[in-house]
DNA sequence: CCACGCTCCTGCGCGC
DNA sequence: TGCGCGCAGGAGCGTG
């Protein structure tokens, strides 16, 4: 049983991820009273409040949100923004159910534990007051790009005089949320952009193509996560991420699934990124360095 | 304000 | 077969 549980994770929780991982608990714990809050580890990215116990328990879970990559689930008086850092995952399992080595977090309601597991510890677990919007982290964050005041209008504006690369520039939450490494260069191949391109000189119709492509990445992701579902309860293998396949992310030295060009690796702000130097021409590619394809 | 790079942590893959 | 090094990654934060 074990071992099925150490089968390793297809990807990050980006913000697909997480939005699946919201509608799977959220019918197990929105209506809940929180019963007992177990840690299990000083913290995860940040120590775990003090004190979580005695503001938690008694409480009402009265809804599960999210913003950004960040789970928010408002409890009475407070609200509890929990996080999947990059190998976080939340399960819902019988209460008194083991806990396994990663698992550093239960809230227990009624029969039930949400249980947060994160093996890397990149997570979070923080205690807020509302209205939690105000909070600094979620404070300074960016557009939601599935909501529709993201646009293609938007992303021009926001890119304007901008130098650098259109890549990190939509990985950086502060513009738009929820666009990790993956889902980066799987947009920007969607959208047949170079990564290396100034986000500046993307045009308007870039802009738009990239929006869209964005959004359509991030849906096709959704849907392919909506299958899983019911993973979300105990037993399940964890079977966590869903298996997609991507067009470029982690292809370097293959050929693109379009046109048969080798898919090329390149570090982009200390981040992997794959693109086809033959679909993604977009733009000025100079100084690029033809980076050693890892691995 | 902007751009960049460091850092946290641990499992895993690779090279020897 | 075993060991140890280095990478991967989200996002805050420090620096120039």
């Amino acid at each position: 049983m074990l071992a099925v549980l150490t089968s390793k994770p297809a990807a990050m929780p980006e913000l697909p991820e997480v939005e699946i991982t919201r509608r799977g608990i959220e019918p197990h714990v929105s209506g809940q009273r929180i019963g007992e809050v177990v840690t299990r580890h000083l913290g995860l990215r940040y120590p775990f409040p003090p004190q979580l116990r005695e503001c938690l328990i008694g409480q009402r879970v009265t809804a599960v949100r999210r913003r950004a990559k960040y789970i928010l689930l408002d409890a009475g008086d407070y609200v509890l923004l929990l996080h999947l850092g990059m190998s976080g995952s939340l399960r819902i399992f019988p209460r008194d159910t083991p806990a396994g080595k990663h698992d550093h977090f239960d809230l227990v309601l009624g029969e039930k534990v949400l249980r947060l597991r994160d093996p890397r510890r990149f997570g979070a677990v923080l205690l807020l007051e509302p209205p939690a919007e105000q909070h600094a982290l979620l404070a300074t964050l960016g557009c939601e790009p599935l909501a529709d005041d993201f646009d293609g209008e938007v992303l021009y504006a926001m890119s304007r005089g901008r130098r650098t690369p259109i890549k990190p520039f939509i990985m950086d939450a502060h513009r738009i949320v929820g666009v990790g490494n993956i889902y980066a260069s799987e947009s920007l191949f969607r959208a047949r952009i170079h990564p290396a391109t100034p986000a500046g000189q993307l045009n308007r119709k870039h802009c738009r193509v990239l929006a869209d492509a964005i959004k359509q990445t991030l849906q096709d992701a959704l849907a392919a996560g909506g299958s899983s579902l019911k993973d979300f309860v105990h037993s399940d293998g964890a079977s966590g991420y869903f298996q997609q396949q991507y067009a470029v992310y982690g292809r370097d030295n293959q050929p693109c699934r379009v046109c048969g060009a080798t898919v090329e690796r390149h570090v982009m702000a200390q981040r992997a990124t794959f693109c086809c130097p033959v679909c993604q021409k977009t733009a000025n590619t100079r100084g690029i360095s033809r980076a050693k394809s890892g691995t």
